[in-house]
RNA sequence: GCUGGUGUAGCUCAGUUGGUAGAGCAACUGAUUCGUAAUCAGUAGGUCGGUGGUUCGAGUCCACUCACCAGCACCA
């Protein structure tokens, strides 16, 4: 008879099996009333499971992390429930838990309407109100494939048939409805009080484009209303910051019907992307970068060499003259390694290294596009390094450092560090595979940082590290990699002379900090909701007159500190103090520096920041020197 | 590329059952010279994404097409 050892140490003993509901019961009522699942010697089970012999259990609650999945599981169900009641024509399929939410993928023979989901989600409200048992039970396998068959659930039929034949599967029964499911779930609707369904697209099944397209609900499911509040206002503090509406009103860019992916960048907007480009410059040159520039079309023969002539033809813009056919560049390497080959180098140049602001283009499917986020024409901040196999650990190891120190200047304090290793196709020796990872793994940890692996999701010419940053509202985007490549030197005929004399292909890596230049800013504009650094703000400081009085000592103030290096300028139009202040804060501008009568006289200036904060009265020269140093500060001065 | 949605003045949007386009802001002109997030008045501005069709008549209906949006698939 079990004896139960809970999660504080203590020790029940019971005279017979007990269910994790009942051993709830046991602790207290309130417990067992927030019982969601529980957690047996490491293994999620259903309130009902009994245990029939000693283990060590802990009782899952919503407040458990745990908990909080078993909710987003079961409201998936509970949604499928629904509209199976509402649509019984409809076929359930797969229903996962997701960041934040959950969605369930039906076929059905048309798509449903923001109507439907109003009303798919009147009828979970229902269910849950009348609190509906949530059952496991245990089939044959080939039963529930023909119980599926018989009841017209094809797409669930055909996911049990792919279960190896013979084994038991477990459904789950809440009122008519009936799932297949590993669960656990909660054990009635009743539990699920917070959610909401967010919106309903096209999915394929299986994931694959070549199968016909189902109907995916998403939603979001939370154990406390506060929570899921706290979500949808972080949902619409996004949509404020949206990289695409901020351009348009600090007049950044646009971007136009007739070049779809494809960014005019307006004056503002090029200062931002100046300022990120000169720095990053400074940092190649302080790090052993050598700044190179290659030709924006090269010869097909070339990129069927490469291999992305094959690979990727589909997805690169062609052009042909005089019977010669080129390929737009989709990519700087193949450029790179033509520089490294127009000279005969030595195992004494290496590392060699090579960066380059390299504008690319590539035909990306029209759905792919996204503002200036996915784009047809970009530039990556690119760099290739040429080295041998026991210089990539520590190129690896002081790009990291760069990279961190780059992320920090620009306000990114979190990253995210991710090896990926080698997938299934692939070129090298798995003994080549060994030493690459190893170097990869060696350089992360040599850094004391947390990483993760994501094993098989390597390139197939070599392993990589993936850097993502997270934002202010907590987006984790992915800009920075390095990655080794064992196939391009060769293919492309890449070859240095070794100590012995004898020729050997180096290895290339290939690196990118920011990633795209138009990604990163799109990113920065919505991490910075638009209130730019001073350092990267277009404007940084904009002098105000009150009156026409005092307009040709606000030019004069303004031409002091564009004298000084600062981007600055003035606002002498004839409108009220107030209403200018409104705009250029709108503009999220940094400082208005605003002149009367008194300041004129005093031969001063009024400073306030765009968050309307009085810096008060000081001389041009001292705030000036204010804003040097902030610029200094906050960034290397390019 | 796929599924669904959207496309009206520079911007944000309204346009009832098809009858020949409207608001606010911005712009322009004039008045106002006013101390920390919107001064008042007036003027001008649109082949309603494009092409074709139905109709006496189309922003409103139909077909095709382009772009964008939300997902999916893709991302060297």
């Amino acid at each position: 008879m079990p004896d139960i050892r809970l999660l504080d140490g203590s020790i029940r003993h019971f005279d017979q099996p007990v269910s994790v509901a009942a051993l709830a019961a046991t602790i207290g009522p309130g417990l067992a009333k927030a019982a969601l699942a529980g957690r047996v010697d490491g293994r999620l089970v259903d309130t009902l499971f009994v245990l029939d012999r000693d283990s060590e259990v802990a009782i899952i609650t919503d407040k458990d992390a745990e908990g909080l999945d078993l909710i987003r599981h079961s409201t998936a169900h509970l949604l499928a429930y629904a509209v199976k009641e509402l649509f019984p024509e409809a076929q359930v399929t797969i229903g996962p838990v997701i960041e934040n939410g959950f969605y369930y993928d039906f076929a059905f023979q048309r798509p449903f309407t923001p109507d439907d989901l109003a009303a798919i989600e009147k009828r979970m409200t229902e269910l849950v109100r009348r609190d509906i048992p949530v059952r496991r039970e245990v089939w044959p396998r080939d039963k529930a494939v023909d119980f599926f068959k018989s009841i017209g659930e094809h797409y669930k039929a055909e996911i049990i048939a792919s279960i190896p034949a013979g084994e038991e599967v477990s459904l789950y029964r809440e009122g008519d409805f009936i799932d297949l499911c590993r669960g656990p779930h909660v054990p009635s609707t009743g539990k699920l009080k917070v959610f909401k369904l967010m919106k309903v697209a096209g999915a394929y099944w299986r994931g694959d484009s070549r199968n016909e397209m189902l109907q995916r609900i998403y939603g979001t499911a939370w154990a406390r209303k506060e929570e899921q509040d706290a979500y949808l206002r972080m949902l619409e503090e996004a949509e404020k910051r949206d990289h695409r509406r901020l351009a348009r009103q600090l007049d950044l860019l646009h971007m136009q019907d007739e070049a779809p992916g494809l960014v005019f960048w307006h004056p503002k907007g090029w200062t931002i992307w100046q300022q990120i480009e000169q720095y990053l410059r400074a940092v190649y040159r302080d790090n052993g970068f050598q700044e190179v520039r290659c030709p924006p079309i090269l010869d097909r023969t070339l990129w069927e060499k490469s291999g992305h002539w094959d690979n990727f033809r589909e997805h690169m813009f062609v052009t042909s003259s005089e019977n010669r056919d080129y390929a737009i560049k989709p990519m700087n390497c193949p450029g790179h390694v033509q520089i490294f080959n127009a000279g005969l180098h030595s195992y004494r140049d290496l590392p060699l290294r090579y960066g380059e602001f390299g504008s690319c283009l590539r035909n990306e499917p029209s759905g792919a596009l996204h503002g200036i986020m996915r784009v047809r024409g970009f530039t990556q901040d690119d760099g290739h390094i040429f080295c041998t196999e026991e210089q990539i650990r520590p190129e690896v190891s002081r790009f990291i450092d760069v990279l961190i120190d780059v992320y920090r200047d620009f306000g990114f304090d979190e990253i995210i560090y991710k090896l990926s290793t080698r997938p299934a196709r692939r070129v090298g020796s798995d003994a080549t595979w060994d030493a690459a990872e190893k170097a990869l793994a060696d350089a992360l940890e040599g850094k004391g940082v947390a990483w993760e692996t994501a094993a098989g999701e390597g390139a197939f010419y070599g392993p990589k590290i993936e850097f993502s940053l997270k934002d202010s509202i907590g987006r984790v985007w992915q800009c920075g990699t390095i990655q080794v490549d064992f196939s391009m030197p060769g293919r492309l005929g890449a070859e240095y002379v070794a100590e012995d004399n004898t020729r050997r292909t180096p290895v290339m890596l290939h690196r990118a900090i920011v990633g795209s230049m138009e990604r990163f800013i799109g990113i920065l504009i919505e991490h910075f909701a638009g209130a730019f650094p001073l350092w990267l703000a277009p404007l940084q400081v904009v002098v105000l007159n009150i009156t026409e009085h005092q307009a040709a000592y606000a030019g004069q103030v303004a031409e002091e500190f564009r004298r000084a290096g600062l981007r600055a300028g003035a606002d002498l139009r004839n409108e009220k103090i107030t209403y200018k202040i409104r705009e250029h804060s709108l503009q999220k501008l940094p400082y208005q520096v605003i002149v009367g009568d008194k300041e004129m006289a005093a031969q001063t200036i009024a400073v306030r920041t765009r968050k309307g904060e009085d810096l008060g009265q000081m001389p041009t020269a001292v705030f000036i020197q204010r804003l040097q140093d902030e610029v200094q500060r906050l960034g290397r001065a390019a």
